[in-house]
RNA sequence: GUGGACGUCGCCUAGCGGUCAAGGCGCCAGGCUGUGGCCCUGGAGAUCGCGGGUUCGAAUCCCGCCGUCCACCCCA
């Protein structure tokens, strides 16, 4: 089929069939960060773009070929929202929130874009559910975070995952230990592949999770980041690390995770599900001490994540969970006459009052097809109103589960509708 | 951005150089006069993703583009 117009690359549209698995991720999300005391923030889908060059990082792959730039007509340098958390520092800068109670804590549910390659579970357009926790360095916090963001899973009814946890260090050990991995591999570069000679200069810290086979044996060797934090954030870690174990929270350490935007500091983690796809990680996030400040702030430390909507539903769907589905429609009018029209549509707008959800049919068809329809929609109940009934004053109701049927005064169809 | 697979009615699929492109699901209608779900019958619905090329002749072969998917990159 060729459509004059489709839906942009990598953008999908999300009809009604699929709205329960969108309205069970949306919910219980919002539960739970209700749950725990985070109040809700939305902020524009756009952003001036140096927001995003400023605090994601000059070199990332996110900037440097994801970002949806454009110009407004005054001439201003947008960005559509590649990530959520920078606009959230900006909203709370602006709103000056660090006069409120420290740490605020703020949930979201937004539109991310990215100009990437889509394939499974990865869009130019996708939603992520985000949490961030402002204003406060505990490793108290980034277990709340981790607890929340596992929760959530849980209550969705995923199974099988694994969280992954690393410190990457802050300000004061992360600059020695790349020097000391630059050094690592300054005379091993012949031996590891193109992508790694490119990441030794521009960005060493993912040499460590390269994936080629040939790096590996050099990854092996090389040292290991956690070895290498500073006696603060070690301490954090640890902290940290003790009060997953005292909440119950299993994680996997992986001295190798890190993530790709620059502001992170200390705490970053990744959650997997358990069958592996090129692009796993449902979600993801860490601590970022310094964000707040490179937008000109006072030094603000904060912690939060950012999990994928449309990867938590492929999630449900291969784990065939079931979600809630929304009721559908009650009742269904049927009716044979132009006479019967009219008493059709009083009836339906009072039941729709009482808060019954009614159909009515269209188009003047046979009472057969009219049936055909109730039966389709899913209706619980046809309500049948022919000449008899409009003589009479009466409505048959019809239940078709099992077919019972009876006519009844219109005045009591109400109250039979609703057991 | 790189490499690969695929693209036939709304959905799933057959056809793989030669009459009007076939089937299932779905949709619409009918199966005697006011009634669904099963069954039967009929109908609508496809410029065979788009554009070029090869050929007497292409859905079927070739090229380009678009799209989907897979791997890489990266990320949710």
């Amino acid at each position: 089929m060729s459509l004059r117009y489709q839906a942009p690359r990598g953008t999908q549209d999300i009809l009604p069939e699929e709205q329960p698995y969108w309205d069970w991720v949306r919910d219980t999300a919002a539960r739970l960060a209700g749950l725990f005391g985070y109040g809700r923030i939305d902020t524009p889908v756009f952003e001036p773009a140096a927001l995003f060059v400023r605090t994601t990082g000059e070199a990332t792959d996110i900037v440097q070929k994801e970002m949806y730039v454009f110009q407004d007509r005054g001439g201003q340098e947008l960005a559509l929202r590649p990530e959520g958390t920078a606009p959230v520092c900006r909203a709370y800068l602006e709103h000056g929130l660090h006069a409120r109670p420290q740490p605020v804590r703020l949930w979201y549910i937004a539109p991310i874009f990215r100009y990437d390659r889509p394939q499974a579970g990865r869009y130019r357009q996708h939603h992520q559910f985000g949490v961030e926790a402002i204003g406060d360095e505990s490793p108290a916090l980034d277990a709340e975070v981790i607890e929340l963001l596992w929760s959530l899973y849980g209550e969705l009814g995923l199974s099988g995952l694994t969280l992954r946890l690393n410190s990457i260090g802050d300000r004061n050990c992360r600059p020695a230990y790349v020097a000391v991995l630059r050094e690592y591999y300054s005379d091993k570069l012949d031996r590891v592949c193109a992508d790694c000679r490119d990441r030794f200069q521009r960005n060493p810290l993912r040499l460590l999770d390269c994936k080629q086979e040939s790096c590996q044996p050099v990854i092996a060797g090389a040292p290991a980041l956690t070895d290498h934090l500073c006696a603060e954030c070690a301490e954090h870690f640890a902290q940290l690390r003790g009060y997953l174990d005292a909440l119950g929270i299993p994680y996997e350490l992986e001295p190798r995770l890190v993530r790709g935007f620059d502001y992170y500091t200390r705490t970053v983690f990744e959650v997997h599900p358990p069958v592996e796809g090129a692009q796993s990680a449902i979600g993801g996030g860490g601590r970022y001490d310094g964000l707040i400040e490179e937008l000109g702030g006072p030094p603000t430390p904060a912690v939060g994540f950012g999990t994928g909507i449309e990867r938590i539903i492929l999630n449900l769907k291969r784990q065939e969970v079931a979600v809630p589905q929304g009721r559908g429609v009650q009742a269904f009018v049927a009716y044979q006459g132009a006479q019967a029209r009219l008493s059709a549509l009083r009836l339906a707008s009072r039941l729709r009052r009482q808060g019954i959800a009614t159909v009515v049919a269209t188009g003047d068809r046979s009472l057969k097809a009219q049936m055909r329809q109730a039966d389709a929609r899913g209706a619980r109940y046809a309500l049948i109103l022919g000449p008899r009934e409009v003589e009479t004053g009466t409505v048959t109701v019809r239940r078709l589960a099992d077919g019972h049927q009876e006519t009844l005064p219109a005045e009591e169809v109400v109250s039979r509708l609703r057991p």
